[in-house]
DNA sequence: CGCAAGCATGCTGCATGCAGAATTTTGTTT
DNA sequence: AAACAAAATTCTGCATGCAGCATGCTTGCG
């Protein structure tokens, strides 16, 4: 509910505009950054495997301009590497550099909650409470996808209570580094309890606006995500 | 000293290669960035304003696809506006964008301090005094420049001694959108004074390897910082 | 005189073409 | 047979050309 979605080439997070206003044509460019990006994600390009601007352009039926100018965008997110001459690779990520994002990932959402804290009324608070128990619920009677789905709507539910564009931003550039990691990182359901009962507990230190249990909460539900992605770097 | 120089059409933040290495070719691509990003800076484009693909690249020397390509690559840092079908706008930062900024800076850099007071040696840390000491030569001495170079360096420094990857990256994006306000946003050299005392004590904080008094040293830093520039937006 | 519809211009988005560099393959020499 | 060198192929980087859409102006009508 209220995915944010990305209008413009620009890429940038923009909110979705409800309702009415300037149709967002599609532009080809956003459509080929969210394909490679996807394919990325899924591993149908491999993390170190060199992109090939004339086969993915020719698979993805487009020519290679705007393939290029696609993978200049994924460059500045991270996810792929120019080197100049010898064309694009999907980036390493090494079990340090995972570590460090989500070092970096629990901080942000640490300060996102004290600002959520701050600035979140308690109407939004309550949704995000629904949202929560709303995912549970689907949570518990089927499998992956919506655990998927909460997990991450817990987490940038708390970035826009915190009402921070700037902090939103980066977050996000970082959790897209994760996601290829978390993709092939989750086990069995058995782990995925110990992650509810997490935001169980995250949401409980928002609902009673106390900042430091919240931020403590992330920093253990961070070093829990650790251990369950380390394997897979 | 010790710049970070971008390498590689990436815009990464790669580490000089000391010596010998494959050669690094600079990119018409970098070259593009850096010099839109710089116009942008100081002003030759104004925020707000449209960017003429046709107009601009005659100007640089470029035809048109490598500067799409840079304006794509800023667009992702958030500098440049993309609209589909209705080309490239200097972004327009808002007060509340800057604080923001600041406040997610702030943050940041209070993660980097904690980190540097585990990770960093003490040779390391000396090298910043020693850095330090040297730039408060200068800015006693002489005029605005190094002054600018000494608040950059401090806080570079930090980050580099916290040796997390991921939070350099999502700091040297926040850092370059501010750049532009920065460079309008300081008056005389009175409120110099204030920050170089403001370094003195962060120095000294990292010194003492007291992470709690090295963060708080950095949030007042920064508060004194959007006293300085808020009247710049 | 004001407003709206149509037209003209110009710009963006994308494809293609060409030159230079990188890589691979092949041939030659030791 | 192995190693080196040279040529050929392939790929990247950039320029240009063309089609479609956005914008501003002009003209016709109320």
């Amino acid at each position: 509910m209220d995915e944010t979605v990305t209008i413009g080439t620009s890429g940038q997070l923009i909110e979705e505009l409800d309702g009415r206003g300037p149709i967002a044509r599609p532009s080809l460019h956003d459509a080929i950054v969210t394909r490679v990006r996807d394919m990325i994600i899924e591993g149908e390009l491999p993390a170190g495997s060199r992109i090939h601007e004339g086969n993915l352009g020719k698979t993805l039926g487009v020519s290679r301009t705007p393939l290029r100018e696609a993978l200049k965008f994924l460059a500045s997110e991270g996810l792929v590497e120019l080197s100049p001459g010898r064309g694009a690779v999907v980036r390493q990520f090494t079990a340090k550099d995972v570590h460090d994002s989500l070092v970096v990932l629990a901080d942000l959402e640490g300060l996102a909650g004290r600002l959520a804290c701050e600035h979140a009324s308690d109407d939004e608070i309550r949704e995000v409470r629904e949202l929560h128990d709303r995912m549970v619920d689907l949570y518990e009677k089927r499998d992956r996808l919506p655990y998927f789905k909460l997990n991450q709507s817990i987490h940038s539910a708390i970035l826009r209570l915190s009402k921070n564009e700037a902090l939103g931003y980066v977050h996000g550039i970082l959790q897209a580094r994760l996601r290829r990691i978390r993709y092939i990182g989750n086990e069995g359901p058995e782990k995925w309890a110990a992650a509810v009962a997490d935001h169980e507990e995250i949401i409980g230190a928002l609902e009673a606006r106390d900042a430091d249990r919240l931020s403590e909460a992330l920093t253990i539900h961070m070093e829990r995500t650790w251990e369950r992605v380390r394997h897979a770097v």
